[in-house]
DNA sequence: CTTGACCTGTTATGATATTACATACATAGA
DNA sequence: TCTATGTATGTAATATCATAACAGGTCAAG
């Protein structure tokens, strides 16, 4: 994960979402999995921002452009992309944030700016280490672990 | 904290539940805030078992024994425990748990098991020095994090 | 004994998520 | 090609989690 504030930096957003749509559809092709047109408009809705989206919301959209317009659409497409590591649930949100990275296999830490509502992967390998062996020393196994971190992003800093 | 396993650990509950309530007593009382009846029925509630409650059972608790029994009678004191530190937010799983050690100033991890649905509290602070540093190099300033570790406890483990 | 802060209760509503079932589509044998 | 099978989508209904808004009660300071 060599660019953890890669949301939060200026850059060309088009070439970033083209680029994980396209990494996308590779992971899924070679995972088997069938990207179908609700599955692929919900990660294009997803990549449109650097931001969490709630299920509701990504809902609206898909209902507007003729997909249909009960929870289980936007659940079950939400669904197929986090399990194909094509985009992350934020606990502290309800809500999703497309991956930025896909096909490299990644356990992040999310930043979520208070102010801006932006949503950043940070590689959190060394914290999930550490969790790892305090967990340890009382004999229990971590499965998945999730690290969240509230705050301010550069920008909003900057306005402070 | 230096007990990180004391959840998973045989003890004698019944002390360490009363012992929990009796610091609670001194931190409210040294905030200048008010210990209601509510609100230390909660704290036991909680304290019962080692594990996180959903607000609505909570309140169905509560209703039984004669309190209110509309959400807010049980959404508003979990917040006032919460905001004390004599209760934790588990956001996996949209649930509550006692503080096993109110009063120390912590921002613990949790363990939680998939199976017997136990909750411990582990220490988090070297995690926390990752997380942090690793948002600094995107120019991220954490306030709060979320910390949180599914997986299998020793006793779990064993029987699997 | 009044005032103001805070606590509790209730109604109503909003937000998030799942179950169950029906229909449509893709693909792999027969 | 035809049909069987698994998978995906659509819909209705319901479950679960959470908050806004307001009314009335409690308590201690002044
Ligand atoms: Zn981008
Ligand atoms: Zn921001
Ligand atoms: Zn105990
Ligand atoms: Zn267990």
């Amino acid at each position: 994960m060599p660019d953890p504030d890669l949301a939060f930096a200026a850059h060309d957003h088009a070439h970033c979402a083209q680029d994980a749509l396209a990494r996308a559809e590779a992971v899924t092709a070679a995972a088997g999995a069938r990207m179908t047109p609700v599955r692929r408009r919900v990660l294009e809705i997803l990549l449109e921002e650097h931001k969490a989206l709630g299920a509701y919301d990504v809902l609206a959209r898909l209902a507007v452009e003729g997909f249909g317009n009960q929870p289980p659409v936007a659940y079950r497409a939400l669904e197929f992309l986090v399990d194909q590591g094509l985009a992350h649930r934020i606990q502290r949100l309800n809500a999703f944030t497309a991956c930025v990275h896909p096909g490299k296999d990644h356990a992040p830490a999310f930043l979520i700016c208070r102010t801006c509502h932006m949503v950043a992967e940070a590689e959190a390998s060394a914290a999930r280490v550490s969790l790892d062996a305090e967990a340890a020393k009382a004999g229990f196994l971590v499965e998945r672990s999730t690290i969240e971190a509230l705050g301010l992003c550069p920008n909003c800093r900057g306005q402070a």
